[in-house]
RNA sequence: GACCCGUUCGUCUAAGGGUUAGGACACCGCCCUUUCACGGCGGUAAUACGGGUUCGAAUCCCGUACGGGUCGCCA
């Protein structure tokens, strides 16, 4: 997103249209709470995706809030990436913008006087004080115990822990206040308290979340200790992180959704891979339609160390999704990229055409450079290609013979096509191996792309011919 | 720095006291293909280190090292 567009928050801006929710009255309630300060991230979608897989899998209800409380960091450009990139994904949410539910408002900025409410009620128990305007929270002095559906179980006294902070500046250890701030001197609620109060408020039962909240959880136990709450299942997934072993940022490759579409990833792929990072079926299977997931997905086999992301198993997983694509889908999703590369993806010789693709490119995005040769008018050629059928010196003899016997046969079908190259081989004393490569070169301007044959049938005989003759003048 | 979490091939992972430590990506080789791929078969490659417990440890315990996380009036 770009740094200068920057419009602040206002949830009846946004187009979030198509998500009609289906209201399952069950007992698992999961949310994806993002705040709309950047993109979509690979993390934020794999924890969304987690409770998704989650609820689904249990016949619960799947909820996105919006954390926006801080009014200076939250856009409009940023949730509607989020939202698109949910969407794309096809993560689809039960309750929250765009959809609605018993439980909302779903935009936090939208929830004051539930936090009102929330705060009068530590003020009357005494769990609060002002601090410079400030409202803070009067922790606990005793071991708070988290039980961690997978990272076991973790304790912490709070008052200890926070009453020693570290300065980066100076590299020091100083006094600081354990007592954790609520709300700002500006009247806005801080991320511990809205979180705490809003999974009371929304009955969530299940708290998915990344690892980096681990040592936030204490806090938030106090929290729901102190309004009476029973607090919900946390589950800490482990964190992923770039090729070199630190947290993925937003330069790393594969650290934005909306680069995914771009790049040319069926949406189920990356869903796919990212339940692979972290969770495993326990068995030697990898590649999951999303029902599978939903089928096979649970807490227990999501493991406890950080997983590093490698873009070429991403890519890897695509290519097998791509081949187990009907072929209407393959033609509507490579629709977008054929056009882009100026193919019509409505000519005719497109079905066909995809198929010849579909084993050869791993993104949608290879597939027009598979096949851009079959819709063009003119053929580029390779040097390194031609380079390399030069080096037989009778390339002159091949191509004309090449163009004669083609030119000369009536049967237009791979068969029809291969037995007319076999003949033009013997005429010249030649092998058929021997006249594959230099006409492929001729006719699609690279040793490499789809298989040849049917390239040729769909191209028609007269261009075939058209462009080994062009070719044999070139020599 | 303090606290917390983690550590199986380069990477993602399986094996929860007894396995020749399995699979996948990547890489290499062979086969298939009179072309390009797909595919098939095979190979290289791991239990961080040190102590325990045990007849027996990748697995349980302790320590060390390394990695990550947290330590905001961000979420």
């Amino acid at each position: 997103m770009n740094e200068e567009r920057r419009t602040p928050l206002n949830p009846s801006n946004l187009d979030h249209r198509s998500h009609c929710g289906t209201f399952t009255a069950m007992t698992v309630r999961t949310r994806f709470a993002p705040s709309p300060t950047g993109f979509l991230h690979i993390g934020g979608a794999r924890t969304a995706l987690y409770n998704w897989l989650y609820a689904r899998h249990h016949g619960g209800t799947f909820i996105l809030r919006v954390e926006d409380t801080d009014a200076d960091r939250s856009t409009t450009e940023s949730m509607q990436i989020i939202l698109d990139g949910l969407k794309w994904l096809g993560l689809e949410w039960d309750e929250g913008p765009g959809v609605g539910g018993e439980y909302g408002p779903y935009f936090q900025s939208e929830r004051n006087d539930v936090y009102d409410r929330y705060l009068a009620r530590l003020e009357a128990s005494g769990h609060v004080y002002e601090d410079d305007g400030a409202i803070r929270f009067r922790v606990p002095d005793k071991l708070i115990t988290v039980s961690d559906a997978i990272c076991g179980e973790v304790s912490t006294n709070l008052k200890e822990q926070g009453s020693r902070r570290y300065d980066a500046e100076t590299k020091q250890e100083v006094e600081a206040n354990p007592d954790i701030v609520i709300k700002r001197p500006n009247g806005g609620y801080i991320f511990h308290f809205v979180n705490v109060v809003d999974d009371i408020e929304m009955a969530i039962t299940h708290v998915i979340r990344g690892e980096d909240h681990l040592s936030n959880t204490p806090k938030h136990l106090a929290l729901f200790e102190a309004f009476g709450a029973t607090p919900p299942v946390f589950a800490h997934i482990p964190l992923n992180l770039n090729p070199s072993g630190t947290k993925m940022s937003k330069r790393d490759q594969g650290a934005l959704i909306h680069e995914y579409q771009e790049n040319g990833f069926l949406p189920a792929a990356v869903n796919n891979y990212m339940a692979l990072l972290g969770w495993s079926a326990k068995d030697d299977q990898e590649i999951f339609s999303i029902e599978e997931l939903k089928a096979r997905f649970d807490l227990p086999g999501v493991n406890s160390s950080n997983s590093k992301f490698d873009y070429d198993k991403c890519r890897w997983v695509n290519s097998e999704h791509l081949k187990h694509l009907s072929a209407a889908d393959l033609l509507t999703n490579a629709a977008p990229f054929l056009s882009r590369a100026g193919i019509d993806p409505t000519d005719a010789r497109v079905p066909a055409a995809l198929e010849l693709a579909r084993d050869r490119a791993q993104l949608l995005s290879e597939i027009p450079g598979v096949i851009a040769t079959i819709f063009s008018d003119t053929v580029t050629y390779d040097d390194a290609s031609i380079a390399k059928v030069r080096e037989k010196a009778e390339l002159p003899q091949v191509i004309s013979a090449l163009a004669d016997g083609i030119a000369g046969t009536s049967d237009w079908t791979v068969d029809g096509i291969k037995s007319a190259i076999n003949e033009a081989a013997g005429k010249i004393g030649l092998k058929m191996g021997a006249l594959m490569l230099p006409c492929r070169v001729a006719v699609m301007g690279s040793t490499t792309g789809a298989d040849l044959a049917p390239v040729l049938v769909l191209l028609g005989k007269e261009e075939v011919v058209k462009r080994l003759t062009g070719f044999g003048a070139m020599l």
